[in-house]
DNA sequence: TTTTAGAGTTAGCATAGACTAACTGATTGT
DNA sequence: ACAATCAGTTAGTCTATGCTAACTCTAAAA
């Protein structure tokens, strides 16, 4: 369990968006994702496993477990409320969601509750 | 000259908030504020000189060139108005300045003009 | 049935960026 | 003068993360 770094919670957010998009998630459609080398994805997932961030059944299909699930959720509100957030500023989508991919795993707890409720009240 | 990465910036940025500091700057002196060894510290000013960002004295007093001056005084700016704004939405200093520190290296110009604005109509 | 394509894995490599240990050279204190 | 300290450097290590090349296995196509 734990041993959370960014790309892992890069993954795990990456697998939380393409299970809404698709019926099932394979280490391929995460790789396409985020045009990485199925072998770097490979790896990744092995390690995601070990974790315990995720389980993959035999046929390749890969499923958060709960900790992956919390972390996934975690990162994906924290991409929203920072691509809103720059959005409202008037910067264009595309920009605002790439910054807040980046932004999202570096920023701390207090600053995000800082902004979500600095969206609420607008 | 050329090739900047996320950790040279924020030598540079140190470096210039050091010189504004203390009578002159020198390798350790950078290490102790970044709290790493001195050998680290070292290799990185060897790069900076090679890539054309800082100059340094026979004596080990090192000096931004025009170009480390920039890069500096650009991040150093941006870790200003992410600390600002961070400190306007309720987020303590200490917190908000060493978010800004991560941020201030991966967002982009375009968001970061946008929270400028921002704040200066508020 | 034989070939081909798709998916996953492993081995080996590269870069970035930190570290410790050990050395050099200069300055300082006794 | 000599030892101790301080600053800087180098060598070698480690982790994180990406890559390509090459292999396996399965399923589909001819």
């Amino acid at each position: 369990m734990s041993k959370i770094n960014e790309s892992a919670e890069n993954y795990l957010e990456t697998i939380l968006t393409l299970s809404r998009k698709l019926p099932v998630v394979r280490s391929i459609d995460v790789a396409h994702e985020l045009n990485f080398a199925k072998a770097s994805v490979s790896i990744a997932m092995k390690s995601l496993r070990e974790n315990g961030h995720i389980t993959v059944s035999d046929a390749g299909y890969i499923t958060l477990t709960e900790s992956g699930q919390h972390i996934a959720e975690m990162i994906y509100e924290r991409h929203t409320i920072l691509t809103n957030w720059l959005v409202d500023l008037g910067v264009p989508y595309e920009i605002a969601s790439s910054d807040a991919c980046r932004m999202e795993h570096v920023i701390s707890k207090e600053s995000i509750e800082a902004i979500k409720n600095s969206l609420s009240n607008n």
